[in-house]
DNA sequence: ATGGTAGTAAAACTA
């Protein structure tokens, strides 16, 4: 049996973080690494200090928002870009890539934030999920070794967000959109981060800027998540927040999640 | 109740 160690980062800003990328990829022994909001155009994607360390790249990018990539030291097969198979808005394609990594098929999503529960955006967001299950449904099968990743601008529970009697109404915690990400889920994946730590408050990928001290504070929320069919549920060795990044020089909002997988 | 910071890319937008 081989192993796969899967992360996802949102860098807010790829250019702004390699200080923080190259070192970590090498430490961390990383089979494929799922990237969001690179926010830069493809022509521009530094590519050289990935080669530099031996890892192939997929990306697409759009000028100063968005943007996904998928770096990995193995090869990375069947590429596409966006839903393939389904009308594009505009800034689908730099909002999901998807790719086949030792026989494991990984799709890297950066959901749309939906700007406020009363803005269309917000519709958008709702109407993301029921894209993205018809793309399961099309594309892959249930029995699959499938891994759904990345951003999803969702806590799913009241566990995954500080003081969430204050955030009923936050576009990242609204009913409608915990459900419209539980019924994308409810496809045939499982959290692997609750499946290892049920119950275990305090566990943040995402501390605002804005906020000061808010890694210090705890004020985070649960929004970056790693989701898996049941073939690799079931070899499934260990899921984990890397914060530490997070409190380096010039970091990103988000931290690193991490899972192992016997594949 | 509001604004707080950061990245991109060149003033304002997104988060």
């Amino acid at each position: 049996m081989d192993k796969l160690r899967l992360a996802t980062f949102n860098t807010n800003g790829i250019r702004a973080r390699l200080h923080i990328i190259l070192p970590w990829l090498s430490e961390n022994n990383i089979d494929c690494l799922c990237i969001q909001e690179t926010k830069v155009q493809d022509r521009d994607f530094p590519v050289e200090p990935f080669h530099d360390l031996g890892m192939h790249l997929a990306f697409k990018g759009q000028k100063a928002y968005n943007g996904v990539a998928i770096v990995s030291p193995h090869d990375i097969e069947d590429i596409r870009i966006g839903f393939d198979d389904q009308p594009h808005e505009v800034d689908d394609a730099a909002r999901c890539i998807s790719c086949k990594i030792q026989g494991v098929h990984i799709v890297n999503t950066y959901v749309p934030q939906g700007k406020a529960v009363d803005h269309p955006d917000f519709q958008k967001k709702l109407l993301w999920f029921e894209r993205l299950e018809a793309l399961f449904n099309k594309r892959y099968h249930k029995e699959d070794m499938l891994i759904w990743c990345g951003d999803m601008n969702v806590a799913p529970e009241s566990i995954d967000v500080y003081a969430p009697e204050k955030k009923a109404n936050h576009v990242c915690f609204h009913e409608s959109v915990r459900n419209a990400f539980k019924k994308c889920v409810h496809w045939g994946l499982a959290d692997c981060f609750r499946l290892l730590h049920p119950g275990e408050p305090n566990q943040y990928t995402f501390y605002d800027y804005r906020i000061p001290k808010a890694v210090e504070r705890g004020l985070g929320w649960r929004i970056d998540h790693i989701l898996a069919t049941k073939p690799l549920c079931a070899n499934i060795q260990n899921c984990f927040i890397d914060i530490e990044p997070r409190k380096m020089e010039k970091p990103s909002d988000h931290t690193f999640l991490l899972a192992d997988f016997k594949i």
